[in-house]
Order: C-alpha cells, then sequence, then structure tokens
DNA sequence: TCAAAAACCGGTCAACCGGTCTGTTATTGT
DNA sequence: ACAATAACAGACCGGTTGACCGGTTTTTGA
C-alpha cells in the first residue's frame, strides 16, 4: 500500500533544459537586483532547482555570471538591437525604432529595470578581468552592428553621420545612459529625449537636413 | 616604568572629522567596489574605526550610503561639473572642458572606476526609495545647472541648442553612457568620442555652424 | 548487458555580513 | 564640581552566503 504510483520518484533528466531555466531565472535577477545583491540561494529557490544541480552546471557564481552574459544578455541585445537594426531601412529608422520600441515596452510594466548590459557593466567591469571582458565583447558587437548599417547607408548614398564610427559609439553610450536616467526616474522620459536629440544627428526630418554642408 | 608617554592611552574625540574619515573611506569604496561588494568591516578597517564608532555616526549600512550620496556624490558633481560650467564662458565650453579634464585625470589613474554618480544609481535605484530619491536629486541638480548655462547663453545672444532642456539631460546622459563605456573598456576613448559628439550639437568649431538654420 | 559517466539530490560547512549590546572614556551644560 | 550625555571601544550574535561533497538515479556507450 505504499508502492502507490504517487510514491515512486520517477525522475528525467533533461540537463538542457535545467541549464536553461537557471539560467533564465538567473538573468532576471541579476538585472532586476544586480549580481551582488542575488544570492545563489535565491536563483536555487526561485528556479526550483537543488543546489546540486546548481553546482553540476555552474561550478561557481562567476561561471554562471558570465554564462548569462555570453548567452543570454548579448542574445537580449542582438534580438532587441542588432536584428531591428539589420532590417531597417536605414540606421537612423533602426535606431529610432528600437528607442520607440523600448519606451513602449518599459511604460507597460511599472518598473524600469534599466539596459542588462549596462547594470551588470557597471557592477562587474572591475571585479573581474573575464567578466569585464565579456561585457566589452557585448558592447563591441552592439556597436559593430550600428556601425555596418551606417556604412551600408552611406553606400547607398543616404545622408549620414561624418564619422560613422564615434556615431555608432554615441549611439550606444547615449542609449546606455538614458538607460540610466530613466531606471533612476523610473520614467521613459529620458528614453524619448535622448531619441530625439539623435534623430536630430542622423539627419532630420526630411530627406536631407544640415548636418554637415557646412563643416570643414 | 610602564607608564611612558606611548603606553598612555589618551583619547582626543573628534567627531567631525570621524565623520568625515568614515565617509571618505566609504565613498571610495562604494565607487571602487559598489555597495554590496563593500561590506562595512571592509570600511571599518580601511578607516581604521571600530564597530560602535561607526554605528554611533551611521546606524545602518543604507544610512551611511546616503550620507555618501548627500554629501559625497553631490559635492562630486558640483566640483566637477557644476562650478565649471558656471565658471566657463559658455556651455559648451564649460561642457568641453569637463570632458577634457576627466579623460586627463583617468589618464593618469590606471583604472576607470566610472561616474561615481551612475555607478551608485545603477546598483540602487531599484534596491531603495530614498536612496532612488537622492542619486535622482544629484542628477536633477547636475542637470539644472547646465540648462541655467544654456539659457544664460541663449540670452547673450551666443548660438545655441534649439531645446536646452533636452539638451541639458542629453549631455547628463551621454556622459554617463561614455563613462560606463569607458570604465568596461577600460579606455578614455570613449569620453573623447563623447565630446566630439556633444561639441558638434552644441554649435560648431567656428563661430556659427548649422544647428538650426534649416529647422522648423 | 553492464560498467562508466553524466545528472541530480540535499545536507553540511566555514567564512562573512550587518547589526546589537554592554562598557568605558571624553565632553558639555549648569 | 559633577551629573548627563555624546563619543567611542570591542566583543558578540543570528542569519546568510558561496561552495563542497558523499550518495543516488538516470543515461550512455561499447
Amino acid at each position: 500500500m505504499a508502492e502507490t504510483e504517487t510514491s515512486r520518484p520517477k525522475r528525467s533528466n533533461d540537463p538542457v533544459a535545467m541549464r536553461r531555466r537557471i539560467l533564465d531565472v538567473a538573468a532576471e535577477a541579476f538585472q532586476a537586483r544586480g549580481y551582488h545583491a542575488t544570492s545563489t540561494h535565491d536563483i536555487m529557490h526561485a528556479a526550483g532547482v537543488t543546489g546540486g544541480a546548481l553546482h553540476h552546471h555552474f561550478p561557481s557564481k562567476k561561471a554562471l555570471a558570465l554564462a548569462v552574459i555570453r548567452e543570454r544578455v548579448a542574445a537580449a541585445v542582438r534580438e532587441t538591437w542588432i536584428e531591428p537594426i539589420q532590417a531597417a531601412p536605414t540606421a537612423r529608422d533602426g535606431v529610432l525604432a528600437v528607442f520607440g520600441r523600448t519606451a513602449r515596452e518599459l511604460d507597460e510594466r511599472r518598473r524600469v529595470l534599466g539596459c542588462p548590459v549596462n547594470n551588470l557593466a557597471i557592477e562587474l567591469a572591475l571585479a573581474d578581468a573575464e567578466l569585464r571582458q565579456a561585457l566589452q565583447d557585448v558592447f563591441a558587437e552592439w556597436q559593430a552592428a550600428i556601425l555596418r548599417k551606417l556604412r551600408a547607408d552611406q553606400e547607398t548614398g543616404a545622408v549620414g553621420p561624418a564619422d560613422p564610427d564615434a556615431m555608432a559609439a554615441f549611439v550606444v553610450m547615449s542609449f546606455s545612459g538614458a538607460m540610466a536616467l530613466a531606471k533612476t526616474r523610473q520614467s521613459t522620459e529620458p528614453l524619448e529625449t535622448c531619441a530625439r536629440q539623435l534623430k536630430a544627428m542622423l539627419g532630420g526630418d526630411a530627406a536631407g537636413a544640415a548636418p554637415d554642408p557646412a563643416a570643414a
């Protein structure tokens, strides 16, 4: 009578799904509360995972952070930034579309969590060289995608900034800063302000604005 | 013979200096390692202070953070940003001077620690409402100082951006983002790139560039 | 088929963290 | 002069943190 089907502790191993669950929970927690403010126990409990499983897939908390950066944060940047930029007709359109979409999504939530890359970069860049490199790689990939689009625009004869390399970097940094402000103020207004300013730099509203005919 | 002057445990209370020492050490540690990565024991040891003294002046770690923000971070912003901006002939000159000075100082150190306000804002804005408000106040004071100068420029007839309010916010956020990038890359290059782009927005090299004669 | 490896369990541990407490010394108000 | 109070000393504590490890179950591969 103690051998009913409920007493049978059947288990099925699914290491891929297990790893994914841990990574999802960790990525969310790291963004919402930060790396140091999140304990491994928090992650274990939230993911419904035992210490043994966590330690099996990620031997240390740092290893977990590294995986989150390389597999989740980088993926988020690709999805929200790189792909939309590539798909857009011009870099300017792509950038503005991303800003608009980000602001809209933030309005729907009640909390502004900030930019995942930026959050972790500021907390971890000085803590560990390997983590810093991983973060740097994400920033570099992001910036490179914008630069690629900017260069493609130039070849198709569209109006564009004088220095595409600097402009690509500037888009990344002003977005990061805007998200930091938005997080502090808990408002999307900085995002909109930033978008408006970048819009002016990436070419006026009409076809040909006044970027550089008077320069040099 | 055991009563030499070295064996006399004379103590002289100097609560103001004591408080200042704690605050100095805490501000430095919070910027270099972050809030959560710094323990109260670290601060006690680095400042040569006992737990009793620390607790007497700052009843909790949060209270210490609040004091650091309001008395050290805010002061740093006033010294490195607000005063130079006020003293400069125009907002444009002031902003560029601050960027130049910051990049130069960072070059002299071997580590880029990032912007103190931004660092703490990203780590603490979501952790506590009171801390968030204090950080927001610092950002607001910073932005207001730039705006004041921008408006003063307009009244003296100098060329300036169409929307001074948005531009003031944009300077703050792009600087924050540039510092985040600089911290991640451990390079001052993002600072210089950002300065160059802002320079173009705040009026060209020569007296009258092409900011808005074609604008609506 | 069956040993080896991978996946997972869950308890344990030392170090640490932030805070509290009691006691001692210095300063101040009257 | 002398309480009252502020300033400081330093031990102490409960809870947490990240990591570790022996054991069990599942899967793999030959």
